[in-house]
RNA sequence: GUGAGUGUAGCUUAGUUGGCUAAAGACCAGAUUGUGGCUCUGGAGAUCGUGGGUUCAAGUCCCAUCACCCACCCCA
C-alpha cells in the first residue's frame, strides 16, 4: 500500500520529541515579551488581499509573486498571511485598542505562508514569533524592542552567535532626497547593473543596495549612504537609538546596506544575522506610516519577526540540549480482565489529582506492557492481577532503582502513592 | 529561473566489481500466562519512486520522468 498522499512542498510536521523543544522556546520568548509589558495576539490566517497590498508593498516579491492568494466562495480576494504586522495592525485598529492608550504591545506565534522555493529553514509555511509597538514615537523604545530581541537569544543560549545589525532609512521626506541620490549614482552605472536591479532602478533604488551580485555589490559599497541624507529629526533619533544601546551595552554594527523587503519601514531597521550560522534569525524596524496607511491615525509603531525554523535548526545546530522529562508517573499494567478495569479506574482517579498516568490499551501482555511503560519512561509501575484484586494489595515499582514497594490498591491508594513517591523523590535529592 | 544530491519494508538504513530466495534495526509475538533494559527464536511488512534501454542476468549501469532535498537567484 501506498500513501495517497505527503505533506504539501515547503511544509512539515512538527512531531513529538520535536513539538515540546519548540513550546520550550515559544515559552521563553512568551515570557520574556511580557516581562516587557507585551499581551498575546492571535489573529486570523487569512486575511483580505488588500490588507497585503496595501501594507508590505506592491512592488515587494513577497506580493508580486510569492501570496497564497484565492477567490473563496464568496467571490473576497483571500490572502493567506505572508507576515504577522499587518494582521496585528489590522486587529489593533479593528478592536479600538488605541482607547486603552499607548503604547500598545503585542506579541504572537503564528504561521506564515509564502509560495517560495524551500531550502533549509525556508519553508512555504513559516513559523514566527513577532512583537508590535503601537503610539511609541521614541528612541528608548526602538532600544527596548531591539533589547527584547537580545534577550531571548541570551535565554536561548545563542547570544554568541547572534549579532545585531542596525540601520535607519529614515522618514518619506529624507528618503526621497535619497533615492534621488541613488539613482543619479546607479545611472551612471546603468551598464553594469543585473537585469533585476536596471528594473529596481525605477522603481526601488534602495532594494539595489541589497543585491547579492558581486558586480552590484561592489557598486552599492561606494553609493551614496542613507545616513548621508537624513533629515535632522531622524539623524537625531538613530544617534539616540545607537547611544541607547550602547548605553545598556548592546553592541552592534551599522550596515548602510541593510534596508529590508518590505516597504513600510521607517527610521530604525535591524537585523540578528549570525556569522555562525550564515542566516539571520530574525529582523525588524520601526513602520511609522503604517497604520495610517491602513486607515487608522497616523501612528508611530515598530516590532521585529523571529523566524522559528531558523532558531529551531540554529539550535540543533549548537548543540542545545533541551531538558527530557518524562510524560508518565505511573504505569499501571494489568493482567485480566477485572484488573485492566481497576487499572482503568485507577489512572482516571490519578489524572484528577495531576498525576500522569497510564494503563494498557492495546490488549498486551504484562511483558509488553513493561517493556512500554520502560519505553515512555513511567517512573512508577504496578501490576495488577488476581492476587492484588482479592489482597487489595500491589507492589510499586521504581522503574530506575526497581525497588519495590507494597502499596494500597483501595480507598487510600492515592494517599499511599504520593506519600510513597514523593518520599521516594526526597531520597533522590 | 540555475546547479548539485537523494529515492530500497507507510519509520531508520545496509546492499561490494551487475550474479542465487533483497538484509538489518525499529515494530509485533514467544523463549517465563507475574515484571522493562541484555540475549535468543519467530512473525508481518518491499511491484527497490515511475517508464524505457543495455545485458544471459539490473536495487546496482545508461536515458527520461516525477517527488523530495540542498545550494544559488530571491527574500526574512
Amino acid at each position: 500500500m501506498e500513501l495517497i498522499t505527503k505533506a504539501p512542498k515547503g511544509t512539515r510536521d512538527i512531531i513529538p520529541g520535536e513539538s515540546e523543544k519548540w513550546t520550550m522556546v515559544e515559552n521563553v520568548m512568551a515570557n520574556e515579551a511580557e516581562l516587557n509589558g507585551f499581551s498575546e495576539i492571535r489573529t486570523p490566517v487569512f486575511e483580505h488581499t488588500e490588507l497585503f497590498l496595501r501594507s508590505v508593498g506592491d512592488t515587494t516579491d513577497v506580493v508580486e509573486k510569492q501570496m497564497y492568494t484565492f477567490e473563496d466562495k464568496g467571490g473576497r480576494s483571500i490572502t493567506l498571511r505572508p507576515e504577522g504586522t499587518a494582521g496585528a495592525v489590522r486587529a489593533m485598529l479593528e478592536n479600538g485598542m488605541p482607547n486603552n492608550g499607548y503604547p500598545i504591545k503585542l506579541y504572537y506565534k503564528t504561521s506564515c505562508y509564502r509560495y517560495e522555493k524551500p531550502q533549509a529553514g525556508r519553508l512555504r509555511e513559516l513559523h514566527q514569533f513577532g512583537v508590535e509597538m503601537f503610539g511609541a514615537a521614541e528612541p528608548v523604545a526602538d532600544a527596548q524592542v531591539i533589547m527584547l530581541g537580545m534577550s531571548i537569544f541570551e535565554r536561548l543560549g545563542l547570544k554568541d552567535d547572534v549579532q545585531l545589525a542596525i540601520n535607519s532609512i529614515g522618514c518619506p521626506t529624507c528618503r526621497a532626497e535619497y533615492h534621488k541620490a541613488l539613482k543619479t549614482y546607479f545611472t551612471e552605472h546603468k551598464e553594469e547593473l543585473c537585469e533585476t536591479c536596471n528594473s529596481r532602478l525605477e522603481r526601488n533604488p534602495m532594494r539595489i543596495l541589497d543585491c547579492k551580485s558581486p558586480i552590484c555589490g561592489a557598486l552599492a559599497k561606494n553609493a551614496p549612504k542613507i545616513t548621508e541624507y537624513l533629515c535632522d529629526d531622524c539623524a537625531a533619533h538613530f544617534e539616540k537609538v545607537k547611544s541607547l544601546l550602547t548605553e545598556v551595552g548592546i553592541e552592534f554594527t551599522v550596515d548602510p546596506g541593510l534596508v529590508r523587503g518590505l516597504d513600510y519601514y521607517t527610521r530604525t531597521v535591524f537585523e540578528f544575522p549570525s556569522s555562525r550560522f550564515g542566516y539571520a534569525l530574525g529582523g525588524g524596524g520601526r513602520y511609522d506610516g503604517l497604520v495610517e496607511e491602513i486607515g487608522g491615525k497616523p501612528t508611530p509603531a515598530l516590532g521585529f519577526g523571529l523566524g522559528f525554523d531558523h532558531i529551531m535548526l540554529a539550535l540543533k545546530e549548537a548543540g542545545t540540549e533541551f531538558p527530557t522529562e518524562s510524560k508518565c508517573d505511573l504505569y499501571i499494567a494489568s493482567m485480566g480482565e477485572a484488573a485492566q478495569l481497576k487499572a482503568f479506574k485507577l489512572v482516571g482517579e490519578l489524572h484528577r489529582s495531576g498525576v500522569a498516568a497510564d494503563c494498557d490499551l492495546c490488549g498486551r501482555g504484562l511483558k509488553a506492557q513493561m517493556k512500554y511503560a520502560d519505553k515512555v519512561g513511567a517512573r512508577y509501575t504496578i501490576v495488577l492481577g488476581d492476587n492484588e484484586i482479592e489482597s487489595g494489595k500491589a507492589e510499586l515499582k521504581n522503574m530506575k532503582t526497581g525497588e519495590k514497594k507494597k502499596i494500597s490498591i483501595g480507598e487510600d491508594f492515592l494517599d499511599a502513592y504520593l506519600t510513597e513517591t514523593t518520599a521516594q523523590d526526597d531520597l533522590a535529592f
